[in-house]
DNA sequence: GCCGTTCATGACAACGATGTCATCTCGTCG
DNA sequence: CGACGAGATGACATCGTTGTCATGAACGGC
């Protein structure tokens, strides 16, 4: 236990490239060209400076740096739902991967869905000048932020499109997502395919939905609104959705899971009841294929959205003035098991 | 070159103070009370003034705000292994509940175990001035912050104490919850009980194995060299050192895996061979209650190691400045089947 | 009616960095 | 030998905000 001990009470403030400047018996301007690499320094006066800045241990302060007119920030702000949620630290994962490369740092916050936090979160990016913003929509009205856009900041949406502003927006292939996992069912020989969802006012629940519909009708098999059950939010609830279904006159022998919430409680069900009920999910699961029941999942790669964006976002800050535009990234059937049920 | 401000498109720059002082007709430091809710401006024109930046689009600009002397920037910087990572994003998250509570903010980044990214983002981090740093080390000599310390910048590790210096550092029960996991592994009437672990050189690898031996030991079960694997670094690993642990002369009826990736690979092992063998990992699996063979854990709170630093980081920036701190969290074990083998 | 007090407001410097421009010192060429 | 250009260096304003202090008006007490 030979430790420095930390002296952290008799705290010297940080020294200033005045101090450097000073101490090395230069001027500012001179430290200030060393420590941005500018030329027009003799070779001994930048060493004399970088000796002089490593022995007072100076760290510009890129505070003041982005202040001077016209600088950045070199931060972008994401607004995700939770920064603990696999999914959305995923894409926390991909946006750093881009901000890395830059010499950018990125802030994440949560919203936890709700849509006044956004807001506030927006305003705290905003006040902190980041020089652009990626956001999981958790409002339906983005209208508000069009001050912000009008001064520079550049926004590029996530997962779910903007509302009532038109902007940059990298997404899933809800749609197509639905169409693989409900061809496959019909594949393996289902008439009868369920399809549990959240609330449908959510983008990726109503587009799914409309995969599911669509596939539906152009395999010819007839739409039966008892099979549908939107409005479920968590595990719980789809375990209750789940027993519903079964006890149909006629019960589904398949279905199709809207999330990974939804996959779980579903899988619980199967579990706990050993009824025989193909099952495809959307969202990939941790360990789905070490699961009692392996699980077949509409899966994709989260980072890709996360990076997507920020790549989108880069571009438009370096003064792409193109049209908004959407970017629908690709998802893929994970054979696991769960799917393969005959009915 | 003449000073062209960068600005992508036709967009006006923010307005600051100056301008929303000329358009209410008052002086610069009016509006600067009004914004900060300082007394002595009169109601009728604090309303001017609250119309104008309304009408302005107005935005503090906490950079320059940053910038008075004294002032904190409000930031904390978090180095984690891995964003996405789920043990590291709960983490965050705990973290962000603190800073919300304070409207402060906190910018992670990754350091993917490797050092040098670390001290990259401790210097990007001070460069912008953060209050404090909240770090997972990924380093094992820490003195390079020193200079840092010294300026007034604190600092609390989480997961891992720092190397070569002395901090404050919020910690798991390593060696307790190692000890509950052979001790339930014992009352099940284990006597041979393996360990397969990381890197020795690991912190926490290294607090696990102690709280395993030591238990063996208090329970008056004779150590076994050949029971013990280290330098297991993932699944694949974990695999290859359970057929090793199996093909032993006399192989071991229990095993304590020493993290989740590790308890990966054993079940990967024990769902393909249909071996017996109790099984008890550190660390939960998300989903663990639904895995063909449902696994007994050790679990902990990981979100509260974030809030616990965080937390404890506040309290040393509000100017406490007693003895660094060495915080331990709770284990616990959960019982789902995999460590309920009899031998 | 004068003076001291309070209250609202403003002028100005400072924070730490960078952009612009001036100055100063050479070596070199005519 | 003197003018000149190039290279090195520095003085100073500036970015947007806040802290300090000054100013000016209104007001009450004597």
């Amino acid at each position: 236990m030979a430790h420095t001990p930390v002296r952290t009470n008799g705290s010297k403030p940080r020294p200033t490239m005045s101090d450097v400047a000073a101490a090395a018996g230069v001027s500012l301007k001179t430290v200030s060209r060393v420590v941005n690499e500018e030329p027009g320094v003799r070779r001994e006066t930048a060493e004399i400076v970088h000796r002089t800045i490593a022995q007072l241990g100076f760290r510009r302060n890129d505070l003041a740096r982005a202040l001077r007119h016209g600088r950045r920030s070199g931060l972008f702000g994401l607004v995700i739902e939770d920064v603990s949620n696999p999914f959305y630290s995923a894409i926390a994962r991909g946006v750093e991967e881009v901000t890395r490369r830059r010499g950018m740092l990125a802030i994440a916050a949560s919203s936890d869905e709700d849509g006044e936090r956004e807001r506030d979160l927006v305003r705290l990016f905003c006040e902190r000048r980041v020089d652009g913003l990626l956001i999981v929509p958790a409002s339906d009205d983005h209208r508000y932020m069009l001050p912000e856009l009008r001064s520079g900041t550049r926004v590029v949406f996530i997962d779910r499109p903007p509302g009532k502003i038109d902007a940059d927006v990298v997404l899933l292939d809800n749609v197509g997502g639905a169409r693989i996992a409900v061809e496959h069912l019909i594949a393996q020989g289902h008439r009868r395919i369920a399809f549990v969802g959240d609330v449908s006012g959510i983008f990726t629940t109503a587009e799914r939905l409309r995969g599911y519909r669509k596939t539906l009708a152009r395999a010819g098999l007839p739409p039966d609104p008892s099979l549908i059950r939107l409005g479920v939010h968590d595990a719980g609830a789809a375990e209750r959705a789940v027993y519903e279904l079964l006890a149909l006159p006629e019960p589904p022998t398949a279905l199709f899971a809207g999330n990974n919430r939804i996959t779980v409680g579903v899988l619980r069900v199967l579990g706990r009841s050993g009824f025989r009920l193909a099952l495809v999910g959307f969202d990939d699961l941790e360990l789905g294929e070490m699961l009692a029941v392996p699980v077949t999942v509409v899966a994709y790669d989260a980072a890709d959205l996360g990076r997507g964006a920020a790549e989108l976002l880069a571009q438009r800050l370096a003064g792409d003035d193109s049209p908004p535009q959407r970017i629908v990234l690709p998802t893929a059937l994970i054979v696991r098991g769960s799917g393969e049920v005959k009915p």
